[in-house]
DNA sequence: CTATATTCTAATATCAATATACGATATAGA
DNA sequence: TCTATATCGTATATTGATATTAGAATATAG
């Protein structure tokens, strides 16, 4: 059990490089993928799916790549999350049960609810940006170790 | 991205039904798995995972089953789902990022920690009695509708 | 002692996540 | 303009996890 899958988490790496380099900036998928130590194609499927919904947009040939089509300021980390994974985490009921609402609540409904909707606010609220500019040097060091499963 | 998964879906809503009947009253998998429209021999096979932590206790034989092994009130949420799941969520990084602690944290450390926890302190706060209290209808009333993937 | 209800274990099927391979396309430079 | 190459985009393959089914083991009732 695990919030985000590999692929997400590639691709929220990712963005938040892209991010330090700036709006419009184009970086290939490899030059991306490699301080992250996954398949360089892998990752730029993943960005496909921020295209459609105008995080970001892409440049082929020489010296094209990957940049970032808004703002920094205006990418919500629910953006990015729910691009690629979709929402039915904040819409589906905690025990699987059709239709999840007030109507015909679940046991855990109401504060399952309040959970959800914490973890809703604060990815709505963070901004790329901010995530460009926390202080954490994990990203910057050369320490990323994501754990694959496949071959390495 | 679903938070449980079906099979510990059915295991949560088959143990509060077992709590309604009372600690040590064995009920078959068959007679649990029916209103939960759920392969008996599955639920079975999940509810298995919580015979080791004594959670659960089986008989078998005629008029066997599973029952309850300790007072509802001494099963915690947190007891049944990471028995079923295990506690990688509790444990992991937002980031998938080997080693989650406050040593070298990524930028989502500590606010995602916060909501972890709060969801951790729920499902450790939350007993299987106060569940079978809830004046839910909706596990009583036959209204269960889980989203299967299998034939039907 | 035997028939049967039941759990338990192990084999299989299905599906989603991940990875790879190949084709399409734009750009730079000649 | 043409060509080579870097890059994205899409279609296919692989894997692993989840879910399901099947059958063996076992305890109980009568
Ligand atoms: S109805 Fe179950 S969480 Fe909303
Ligand atoms: S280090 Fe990333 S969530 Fe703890």
């Amino acid at each position: 059990m695990q919030f985000l899958s590999l692929g997400t988490q590639y691709t929220l790496t990712a963005l938040i490089t892209l991010s330090k380099e700036g709006t419009g900036v184009a970086v290939s998928a490899s030059k991306l993928a490699e301080p992250l130590n996954s398949p360089s194609t892998y990752l730029s499927q993943m960005l496909t799916n921020l295209i459609e919904p105008g995080i970001i947009g892409t440049r082929r040939g020489i010296n094209g790549g990957v940049y970032l089509a808004r703002d920094a300021k205006e990418v919500s980390l629910y953006d990015i999350v729910t691009a690629v994974e979709g929402d039915t985490f904040f819409q589906t009921c905690f025990l699987g049960i059709s239709g999840c609402g007030d109507i015909e609540p679940c046991p855990f409904h109401d504060e399952w609810g309040k959970k959800r909707g914490k973890i809703e606010d604060w990815l709505k609220s963070t901004s790329l940006e901010e995530l460009a500019n926390d202080t954490s040097t994990m990203l910057t060091d050369g320490l990323l170790q994501f754990e694959r499963k496949a071959k390495r």
